[in-house]
DNA sequence: ATAAAAAAAGAAACATTGTTGCAAATATTT
DNA sequence: AAATATTTGCAACAATGTTTCTTTTTTTAT
């Protein structure tokens, strides 16, 4: 059984055309996809409704987190090992890559600790940083 | 002359009554506003498209400042000094509360530094957290 | 103060993005 | 293989954002 079909099956999602196409396209990308970039890469082959369901799905799973943006479009990246149903830990930095437009998980750089007045309570902490990715910076 | 004049001035805006209402709202906010609020406090007094015009010119001069949200939903709140036309400053900490919902600039806490790896260029750090905000700690 | 020039607002039309309810289709369980 | 549960697609709708063009308002120059 390919590792698709098990990702869903441990999760307890049935396991759909849909859901199996779109989790692929996240295995396959080492970036982040916006809901516009999966509609463009499964050619609408997929009804817009289903693929929103679908993105929900796997957030609410713990398969794919988010990733916050300054222009109104969410971006979707897989979470690595250890989220789950009701929990994300993804405590790494995103890069917005400001030549190619795409957005990177650095899985290696940990959020760093922000220290806040004693009135706040901390509950999550969300690193994005935009500069130049990789390949962008070593063509 | 007063105050909010005298920003519109200062950055080479015609002074009209929209840019001095919506100006007025973020200078009478604590925390920051989305297009949304806009409208609910203005009443629709003003064409959306106005209102989405305004903003895109208060963010070109330097006069307020984009969040990065989870949510599809841009906030934006007043830049303190140094921000001017093509280059902002804004390197505070900014909390999302998730118990009232609003947005805050924490203009005390500065963002840590951030360190890549090498093939990286770094241009500026976002650092968004979730928590609980001053008031609804202290009620 | 007024006329000319420049800038902004408003209106309409359209494009994109996101949501909800329901019937049909598909997947899972027995 | 049938019964049940889940998911999909469709339709309709709501919200959000953009573009073009005309009218109005603001600013500049006289």
């Amino acid at each position: 059984m390919d590792s698709i079909v098990q990702i869903l099956k441990q999760n307890n999602l049935s396991v759909t055309d849909g859901r199996r196409k779109i989790l692929s396209l996240f295995l396959n990308s080492n970036g982040a996809l916006a809901h516009a970039d999966i509609e463009k890469n499964t050619h609408s082959h997929f009804d817009r409704v289903t693929v929103y369901r679908t993105l929900q799905s796997f957030v609410d799973k713990g398969i794919i987190h988010t990733i916050p943006t300054s222009d109104n479009s969410i971006k979707y990246a897989l979470c690595k090992d250890e989220c789950g149903e009701g929990h994300h830990h993804d405590h790494h930095v995103h890069l917005v890559c400001t030549r190619c437009g795409n957005t990177f998980c650095l899985d290696n750089v940990v959020t760093p600790t922000v220290k806040l007045p004693r009135e706040y309570t901390i509950q999550q902490v969300e690193v994005v940083v935009k500069g130049i990715c990789k390949s962008c910076n070593n063509p």
